[in-house]
DNA sequence: GCGAATATTTTGCCACACGAAATATCTTAC
DNA sequence: GTAAGATATTTCGTGTGGCAAAATATTCGC
């Protein structure tokens, strides 16, 4: 019969992308759980949590004007815990309140000169990490990577 | 110069590297975020909390025969916050503990029938997810990523 | 100038997360 | 056999992060 020829293996191929999905759900599984260790040494070192040293990272990436809100939204927080957060950045001297001057509701944190020290000490720190992690692939593998990771990043929304 | 022919761009090299590894630095760190965007709707659609269902996952994997210590162990995890976590999956009626007969000391976590039927929920829910975040990755990309992510794995200890 | 909108903080509540102390049990040394 | 130490778990105290709702302060619209 036609059909015979036509369709090959209809199972077989849905079965195959379904264990491919299934090996890299798991892989990603291992990533996560391995990440959340690597990312605890990590934040020790630093001396700072991770939620702390996102919003050093936010602050870091629009230097000089954001917002409490801001923060809040870029960071995906209610604006209390963003409150909280900066509070404890603020003790450690990392950070500064700022109201603005026209508008004397909105309030900018500033990063401090010892936060902008801080923020070196992490970046350097992370890209030592991440050429730790890397060190077993080549330049090739190595974009190959990024390009699918990216186009995986794409997909989130 | 022979010299000029043997090392064509010496700095250029080392430079070439450390912008991929920065590259894909940054794209950990997008991941990291925008993954925690996602985890939080997902716990939120399996009414648990991460470290709730990353019990359940260690639950059922090692089925049968996990004690607190084991929990504590493989989530990287003080017993006290073992201890905590375990409480509320037994409020929600997800898990039992079963007291050793031979060494009373030590206390068997179980998954309950309602545990197993949550966690099938779950792992089909991960797998949908990861379906769809992959739907623009053909099967040799995946399995491509899945490779290099696997040796990323094996890199971090 | 008065009510609605906006930006931030405060309050109250819960889930983690840890070390240290407490509890219960087992093992070892004598 | 029992006293001393080791082991497994829980309890306690403290701190961070997370949110919604209320409170506060300020600006905007009309």
């Amino acid at each position: 019969m036609e059909t015979d020829k036509v369709v090959v293996s209809p199972e077989g191929e849905a079965a195959r992308r379904t264990r491919f999905v299934q090996a890299l759900s798991d892989t990603f599984r291992a990533l996560m759980w391995q990440g959340n260790k690597q990312t605890t040494g990590f934040m020790e070192r630093i001396g700072l949590t991770l939620p702390q040293a996102v919003v050093m990272w936010t602050l870091g990436a629009y230097k000089g004007t954001v917002t409490m809100s801001d923060i809040a939204q870029m960071t995906h927080q209610s604006g209390a815990t963003a409150t909280g957060i900066v509070d404890r950045l603020v003790d450690a001297g990392l950070v500064e309140r700022v109201r603005d001057i026209g508008d004397r509701r909105v309030v900018y944190v500033q990063i401090t000169a010892a936060g902008s020290t801080k923020l070196e000490e992490i970046e350097a720190e992370r890209q030592k990490q991440t050429e730790q992690m890397t060190e077993r692939l080549n330049d090739k593998e190595l974009e190959q990577l990024n390009s699918l990771l990216t186009r995986l990043i794409v997909s989130f929304d």
